[in-house]
DNA sequence: CGGGTGATGTCAGCTACTGACGTCAGAGTA
DNA sequence: TACTCTGACGTCAGTAGCTGACATCACCCG
């Protein structure tokens, strides 16, 4: 009723706007105030003005609220792979999509709110499951459209892992950082990387004596 | 106390034995009666004779049950890339470490019970998720043995997620046919895709005029 | 002005999981 | 034999994630 009266004195509408984006940014807050798993459901749907079944009917539990953005990051992936050059090869495809990911995380929100946000994550066991799961179905997109381009199985699902792994990797090493090389830099390293590594000529390792 | 008579007439034994073994069955049969969010923690103990409460002091929780080897499997793994050869490339340590695994699940259970398993695993979305944390420890201690032998990052970890890679690839192709190659097989085969994929020189794709 | 719609609130309920405490065979010890 | 201690389990009560059913009410449309 509060709600009600406060929604009538301000103005004729019912209830204050964008729901979603008041959970998500009071999701946030608790979850770094307190952490993930000492901040029940209710809490997040006081903070913003809202009720506990309302937060259930915008997120389907209390994980999915950290990754609203995931199906819009994995449409970009997928057309990006799906729109590369006819002579790509299938690496060069599933890399065109990583870098569309990347950039889209380096412009919409930035490296500090990607920081936050990790931190966030990878301290509980819950939300890294559920991040792994997010990665896992941007790694079967990126598999489908190379399937799509003419790339056979196994070599599809392998190059999307493959894709996934450096997108992680090069990941975790742009926001551990608050400044340095931008994550496209840092997937170029990493890509290098893999080149070294699957060569058939064995490297030398500069191994003490 | 019913517990307790049935103890006292066949043996002095307080309660039956393998308590775990019998919650693991018990799990596995209603899992694959019912399926696993049909299934609730209370029914598993009762048909293992035991309580709920009892069920969470041997399993953190109700997916854990399913993956009760993982560790055994990520030792194995780790142990066996330790134990490569100092000659052994990364990758070809990496290779043997996910190879001594495979070795493990072929002959410890075989396919037919892998099969089962698998098919459980891939009706939950739960359950999906924790398979994939597990991959994902896999893929750290991989990364973490490479790096006692010498391998820096991010190369280390892109290699690991890379074996994984080639593992989950080959064990879903595996587990998807009654017969067939083995997985040491299908490993092989799936290498030469990532060498094929990786090289620096593009491959012909054949394509429809 | 009346009816349909959609987003929300309210309430009741299930199930996963946890802490505290009681119980009792078996092992060790005198 | 008697005494204690420990470990594995049972019992009970409670929290929190999540869901279904139903009521409410501004808004829209005719």
């Amino acid at each position: 009723m509060s709600v009600t009266v406060i929604a009538t004195i301000c103005r004729m509408t019912r209830w204050e706007p964008d729901p979603r984006g008041r959970l998500e940014k009071a999701a946030m807050e608790l979850y770094r105030e307190r952490g993930f798993e000492q901040t029940t459901a209710a809490q997040i749907a006081e903070r913003a003005g809202l009720t506990e079944r309302t937060f259930f009917r915008h997120f389907a539990d209390k994980r999915e609220i950290l990754f609203a953005g995931a199906t819009q990051l994995q449409d970009l992936v997928v057309s990006a792979v799906a729109s590369a050059p006819d002579s790509a090869t299938p690496l060069e495809a599933a890399i065109a999509g990583i870098e569309a990911a990347s950039a889209m995380l380096e412009e919409l929100r930035g490296r500090a709110f990607a920081r936050q946000r990790q931190a966030i994550v990878a301290a509980s066991p819950e939300l890294r499951e559920r991040e792994l799961d997010k990665l896992a179905a941007l790694a079967a997109g990126v598999a489908g459209a190379l399937r799509k381009r003419g790339v056979g199985d196994p070599g599809a699902a392998l190059m999307g892992d493959i894709a996934i792994a450096i997108f992680r990797v090069s990941f975790e090493r742009w926001v551990a950082r608050r400044s340095g090389p931008g994550l496209t830099e840092l997937m170029g390293e990493s890509m290098a990387e893999l080149r070294a590594l699957t060569a058939e000529e064995p490297l030398v390792v500069d191994a003490p004596a």
